[in-house]
DNA sequence: CTACTTATATAATCTTGTTATATAAGTAGC
DNA sequence: GCTACTTATATAACAAGATTATATAAGTAG
């Protein structure tokens, strides 16, 4: 099908292999070469020298001796967390954020940078420095591997370039990833915000050694982010997973910005929420602030939580009828509120989906620490290209 | 992510290229090797060498001579048509058909061996052994490289066993490629139905050259296959696709096969059309009978198959806001009933979908051809495994 | 102290690809 | 008719990368 790509050469198979064996370090944890080559199913020696490779460009480091049960003791190879990191930066609506990420998927703790939308390009590219600047002054020496960008919009991946960002209009056409690459002197990738959604979970997440797996974003609007064997569900024109504008209410139902209504994001998202719960109080909420009054029992919101979850519930079915996932992760606040929600909205997911299909999917609620996934997200995105190191670019290939 | 699986070896690199020559051949059509190189990218020693392992297999053959507008003439290298075919097995709930197709993805006229679906597995086996008895009969020598079924249901592809078939229940569970490879001694390759659909597309069809697409299949029920980034999205389960039984008929509607109410394929389907014009009439017209009859004027089912047009353009939106496809590909027959139904299909699934998701999608209507979708898509099945050659098996790799 | 197990290292070999070079067989211009 | 140019075909020399086979190191068990 790919009829631009160029054949397959030798060097091809490297790459293959060194994305497989970070893809094992970073689903099973640290282990000796030895196991490593027959986790990945690869000869020792061919293990010998990618990881010999990839230590020498800062991905991975030499742990602790691994002590087997017999035999002799083994120096445990790991994602780099002391050595080296990567910038992340996630261009938000209402905050950016530019953070520092280990290679193992964790942020530094304190290295972390925020600042409101900046009004124009160059301011952008401007804070952008002031936050290496800030990163540069921590004492700990490290190496700076490579800037991944996540925002909202649509992108060309391959050219770094922003095609359209609705809500970040100055980016509009502007060849971010080169820009950065030529103004800091560091590998750069841009990446969408959904797409950061699934690379978190792919990597770092519930997704790792899932091959058919859907991510849920339900904070804000409603988007999703799509693993189909192995490999994420971009679209031909790298819009998928707007699941947020099915027409899914019956019959009138609120206008959406899309300018139809009856969108599912107008009923199942956090935003929804927010906005029926203010209309309600008559007062200006978060999100956060609405789950600890309905739990402390000062505010009664139980239909539109109710309706928010079994909608959520209806529209996910759509999705696992479509692509058939193994496992369905969820981002967002709302299912909070109330200990049943989720379990409602599974329950709704389930029936609505034909069943067969609907059997074997797990699902699992919104976690905790989902806050940080874009920013890992926008981690991952560099990660991917650093470990597939100088790509033949043109070919596209899958594990 | 696939961990299962195991390391890239160099024979890997031959498969690649290989796959890559024939989806050149079969998209560009017959041409030199020297052009096939350049085409596919790919050095030209490396296209000799590619194609004499292929034509020593029988999947290319040499055709006639191409004369550059300069330079010396040379030889065309095309899919096989004369020397070597293989045997294409529809399995379906009405009628079973073995038919012959030629490497370039056409069926030989006459070679068609039809059957009403047999009453045990056992029966099934004898009569595929029939009709390879009427195809050796043809006086015209040739090859038989391998078998292609297609069937309704789920399947394990690898181990090529049906999992359940619900309308072939004789069928569950039964380990149909070997047990044909071991009686007939012949690589033999399953594949569920809309897979056989999608391979069609893909490889033969309109689908060619376009990463991103879908297949919708409505006559009789509604199934959807889709290819995302140039792979077949086949879902955790083996079961994506299932765009029949969204719910998308508002409270009530009919009762589906599947126990729900107001599932899409209850209305927007070729059957929903024929139950519905026959629940009017009182008589018992096939799909093609009430085609005619509606543009002969006999007929005025005009709301039916309005709803029908309009419902499905609404179904498939939601497919093209999950995946985003360039191109939307349609089988089935009751938009033939009216010249504009296919427009109105149309201008239902840009409004339904999120405009910008829309605007860049091409939709084409059901073509005649259609008909031997299915079958086509069986040979292909087999087809590809064979050109992918003695696979390292437990590698996912796609181009 | 010996046998066994596991990790690490390297040499020899295999598969596959590419570039460089040569040859073959046409057209175009003089 | 001859030479220059173009395109196709063929092969030799070389490069990248992986595997198997072999050796060595460093533990535990008896």
């Amino acid at each position: 099908m790919a009829l631009e790509s160029s054949g397959a050469r030798p060097d091809l198979l490297r790459r293959l292999n060194r994305e497989r064996v970070v893809d094992v370090i970073r689903h099973e944890g640290a282990m000796t070469r030895a196991a490593l080559g027959r986790a990945a199913g690869v000869s020792y020696p061919t293990v010998l020298k990618v990881v010999a490779e990839l230590m020498e460009e800062g991905l991975l480091e030499e742990g602790g001796i691994v002590q087997p049960s017999m035999g002799r003791p083994g120096k445990a190879v790991a994602m780099a967390s002391s050595g080296s990191r990567v910038a992340s930066v996630v261009l938000g609506v209402e905050e950016c954020t530019v953070a520092e990420a280990r290679l193992d998927g964790t942020l530094v703790p304190g290295m972390e940078f925020k600042f409101a939308p900046p009004a124009s390009y160059e301011a952008l590219l401007e804070k952008i420095s002031e936050a290496l600047d800030f990163f540069s002054s921590d004492r700990n020496p490290h190496r700076l591997l490579g800037i991944g960008v996540a925002l909202p919009g649509v992108i060309d991946r391959d050219e770094g370039r922003v095609i359209v960002s609705p809500n970040l209009p100055w980016l509009n056409d502007k060849a971010l990833a080169s820009d950065i690459e030529t103004r800091f002197g560091l590998p750069t990738t841009l990446v969408r915000a959904m797409h950061a959604h699934y690379l978190a979970a792919a990597d770092y997440g519930d997704g790792r050694g899932v091959e058919d797996f859907i991510v849920i974003n339900f904070a804000g609007g409603i988007g999703m982010g799509a693993c189909a064997g192995g490999r994420f569900i971009d679209g031909g024109g790298g819009m998928s997973g707007e699941l947020g504008h099915l027409s899914i209410v019956p019959e009138g139902g609120k206008r959406c910005g899309c300018g139809h209504r009856g969108c599912l994001e107008t009923v199942a998202s956090d935003r929804a929420v927010v906005d029926a719960a203010n209309e309600r109080t008559g007062r200006m909420m978060s999100i956060e602030e609405i789950i600890e009054s309905v739990r402390a029992g000062d505010l009664e919101i139980d239909d539109v939580l109710e309706r928010a979850a079994d909608t959520l519930g209806a529209g996910v079915a759509t999705a696992i009828n479509v692509l058939n996932p193994s496992r369905v992760l969820l981002f967002g606040h709302f299912m909070a509120a109330r200990d049943d929600l989720f379990d409602r909205f599974v329950a709704e997911a389930r029936n609505r989906a034909l069943s067969p299909v609907a059997a074997k999917v797990e699902f699992l609620p919104p976690s905790r620490e989902s806050h940080h996934a874009q920013q890992i997200g926008a981690a991952a995105a560099v990660i991917e290209v650093l470990v597939a190191g100088k790509a033949p670019k043109d070919l596209a290939v899958a594990v």
